[in-house]
DNA sequence: TTGTAGGCGTTATCAT
DNA sequence: ATGATAACGCCTACAA
């Protein structure tokens, strides 16, 4: 690997000079730089980062630390980081937890054990030790669900950005979905539609977007004048089947709702399986939104009416909001909400006069 | 932050002992080696790594050039790298080619033009700046699509190990699943469940997964002495709206096939919207065979028979080879194949007797 | 067994 | 305008 002193003997100058040409331009004659930029070109020169950062005592990157990568957002997120930084010319190290897959391989494991979980806590060690000893400028925590994270990470000194996730302590930077005005813009849509008999699948409800989704849902309700029926909430957790269910229970009312607003696209499909067991038409007979727009969603059976998570978007506003906390700044917004679009489909439609045909078994 | 010398002076012992303590464990006194750790607990001492690496010259970091971070299979594979990564102590720093922003933003764009497109070029040269500048010890190349992408790289002096694409220079090191055995599962499985008559949906005939997917169709059905009929094989894109009028064109056949084996999941899932649409009862009168197994295909109505590729295998063991190589071995195998599995689900079934109902339009 | 000192590739200070 | 030189934090002969 050629250095700045190989490019000096090449141009028959002193490595302060490479540097100064290289870095301050400006007091270098013209003759002289171009000499140089001449031997780095001719010498496929790159400046070794590891020793210029060693100088500065800080390095050019920052680090994420991804509860797990492999998560469907993940993916997109880190995609808005990474264009953020590529710009600012700074390089991006990453760390995975593998959260998931001590879900999986846990019993009864549940997302809120998971920071007393020895070998989750030996994971983040690591990581935070590989950051660290990378001398990272800061670090993005990219949560596996929205929920409050706090005490997962210790004070690193650093910088720190959290997004797809909370923290309890209000001086941390956390950037994340507007789930309130996701869940206002899908009943927004159901309403103007002409639906007043909205009924509603909620996963978790004491998870951080359970209870906002159920907010805007209820506000909706309350800002229209319409009915707000609790046997229309049916609550549970985030799985297919509790979507399949909770529909058949729906539809088994003896006055079941026009449209279902499920609160997951996977809640959805399971709403729409049952449905389809039912012979409900869709969206005819029936309504149903979604909510994360999953990248097949749109393929669904029929195409799924859901509220889409700027997810680029949240990696992006994390990734500014460190950049700019790394160069000094103390900006004032900690808790950062990015709203969200609704993408509308065809599971969704007008209600008609008549109630849904409804039956027994299929 | 801490160094070296801090923890030397706390110890009340020369940088150099530290240095042994820490490295080259065995050659020093027990009471010394006590001390200089628990100074290091004390003091909280973590390794400047920058400066470590400079010494070494070479960094303890394997690159990442995703073409795409946020296409489906980026986030697996990238797992299946970090696991592997963590393992043997190394960090992982990641660049992202945004390859599909070019493809959706630059009208007519083809995978096969965007080595050639400027703008693309100049993220790879980005990249590999960045990472050469980081010294890492060698690099994985994820592309966005199974194809040949020689070229986009050009020599870099270090170990390189492409996944998810291919090149043309045989002394490449390329790790892919294995299309061919997938689609010959995929098969298997549709015969071993009596079928004989098994249209294919194809996407671009002359992609490398179209073509070696073609090849495990055909010698399947060569293998089991079943006709090889050219009208139940339709060919075109790898778009969802593909699948739905291929789907409508071979049930409009005189004699529709009992099974149809898309090459996609999305193709799949164009074919079950036209056989919904005519009312065609799946897997009864219909079995409809996908290929990917992506994140929601398991909740499709009905939940798709598929193909799972082994994504975090791909990732593991390229980051295993390249490790290999950068420790200095030259492993013999270059082009590395890993199976796909078969999942079976609802989408599928035994053939009745009797050819499915057609008709015209709904 | 432990310590001294040189050097990894940069940048920056201070002369020239 | 240019060049010599001292760090940055670490590792490792080699010396003691």
């Amino acid at each position: 690997m050629t250095t700045i002193h190989d490019v000096a003997a090449y141009a028959g100058v002193s490595i302060a000079t490479v540097s100064n040409v290289l870095n301050r331009k400006g007091n270098t004659a013209e003759k002289t730089t171009a000499k140089v930029l001449a031997a780095v070109r001719e010498l496929n020169y790159i400046p070794n980062a590891l020793a210029k950062d060693l100088k500065a005592n800080r390095s050019r990157t920052i680090g994420i630390i991804a509860e797990d990568v492999s998560a469907f957002m993940s993916g997109n997120i880190i995609d808005g980081i990474s264009a953020v930084c590529e710009t600012h010319d700074y390089a991006v190290t990453l760390c995975n937890l593998r959260a998931e897959h001590y879900m999986n391989t846990q019993p009864g494991m549940t997302y809120e054990m998971l920071p007393s979980y020895l070998p989750f806590q030996k994971a983040v060690s690591t990581a935070i030790d590989s950051l660290l000893s990378a001398r990272v400028g800061g670090l993005i925590y990219i949560g596996l669900y929205p929920r409050d994270v706090s005490g997962i990470l210790p004070d690193l000194g650093i910088p720190v950005v959290y997004t797809y996730c909370f923290t309890q302590n209000s001086s941390d930077y956390c950037v994340n979905y507007d789930d309130c005005h996701g869940s206002s813009i899908a009943m927004e849509h159901l309403i103007s539609l002409g639906h007043t008999r909205i009924a509603l699948i909620s996963g978790v409800i004491n998870s951080i977007p359970g209870h906002k989704r159920m907010k805007g849902y209820t506000e909706s309700l309350m800002k229209h004048n319409l009915l707000f029926d609790p046997t229309y909430i049916i609550t549970g957790d985030w799985g297919f089947p509790h979507g399949y269910r909770s529909c058949m229970q729906l539809l088994d009312l003896p006055e079941p709702p026009t449209a279902i607003f499920c609160m997951s696209d996977v809640l959805a499909f399971g709403a729409l399986t049952a449905a389809h067991e039912r012979g409900i038409r869709i969206p005819e007979q029936l309504s149903v939104h979604g909510f994360d727009d999953l990248l097949t969603s749109q393929f669904y059976l029929p195409p799924l009416t859901t509220v889409s998570l700027p997810l680029a978007g949240l990696g992006k506003t994390s990734a500014d909001l460190l950049l700019c906390i790394i160069s000094g700044d103390t900006p004032e917004a900690r808790g950062i909400l990015i709203p969200c679009t609704e993408i509308v489909r065809s599971s969704t439609g007008a209600p008609v006069s008549v109630p849904p045909a409804i039956s027994g078994n299929t």
